[in-house]
DNA sequence: TTCCGTGCAAACAATTTGCAATAGA
DNA sequence: TCTATTGCAAATTGTTTGCACGGAA
């Protein structure tokens, strides 16, 4: 089911043996956990919390520790492979690199909506020349009241 | 989920006195503590944590215990004299009600800049119309790098 | 063989809650 | 009076860290 192929780490997909390459280009090794974490971000394909994941890992690696997780996507992002996103008063998420979609948390049932592209942009640009801020927009989420809630 | 209350002091300053009844509206109480913290949202102006907020209240009322602060902001939150704002991996801050004032968190330096009013209200928008969903821009905090340690 | 990475438990940080004592209306 | 509110301590939740063992290179 998954597609063959993907650039480089401006791709969505991110296959094992890429990672793994980007893993050993940053002298850090490829082992069982990671692998799981990886084929469990890659199966999920969005933004995901620390606890989810760490049930969708041990399918792939049984034994494998939260806190391992936690480690394991610290390391992932510093190599490239995955990122951080902060939501509202929930935990945090995490999702593959190449993914920079951004995305809104409903406050009331914290569902996570992907924001449309493009929307963001102009208050990226109006925000660095007004104030030389410069805004990261994959790394946050926007909170509100999603559209099931709002009624 | 609480009811929005009617905006009316939302542009003006929160003096004790219109918060006491605000409270009292609300069949809540009007207690020395709770002055303090609100004194304290005044003395500050800007977004705060519940730390910082509990050492400044405590010069009001030296007892104050961090607990009370947590629990009367929850309640100034519900009675529309204060809110929320979730900031990046740090603690969560607080404001006085009427400063609905974007606000942009640096995530090297953790500093906090206000964002131009405005800038916003197209993302709103498009985002509503686009999904439904309705984003809160006065809860939560943007990311990215602040103009000086960007360099 | 060498260390890096792991599991585990325990530490930590932010926030919430149970309970008895206190103080506002 | 009568009960909301407080202080305190303890529980929760999300995340990080110290340590000894096991496994990748």
């Amino acid at each position: 089911m998954q597609p063959k192929v993907a650039n480089a780490f401006d791709q969505r997909d991110w296959m094992p043996e890429e990672a793994a390459e980007a893993l050993r280009a940053h002298g850090c090794r490829v082992t069982l956990p990671r692998l799981a974490v990886l084929r469990a971000l890659i199966e999920h394909g969005g933004t995901i919390d620390a606890t989810q994941l760490t049930a969708r890992a041990q399918c792939y690696e049984p034994g494998i520790h939260e806190a391992t997780v936690y480690r394991t996507v610290k390391v992932f992002a510093e190599v490239g492979i995955a990122s951080h996103v902060h939501a509202g008063h929930g935990p945090s998420l995490v999702r593959l690199a190449g993914n920079q979609q951004l995305v809104a948390v409903c406050r009331d049932c914290g569902a996570i909506s992907p924001v449309p592209g493009g929307a963001v942009d102009q208050l990226v640009l109006d925000v660095e020349s007004a104030t030389g801020f410069v805004i990261e927009p994959g790394h946050f989420a926007l909170e509100g009241v999603c559209a099931t809630c709002a009624r």
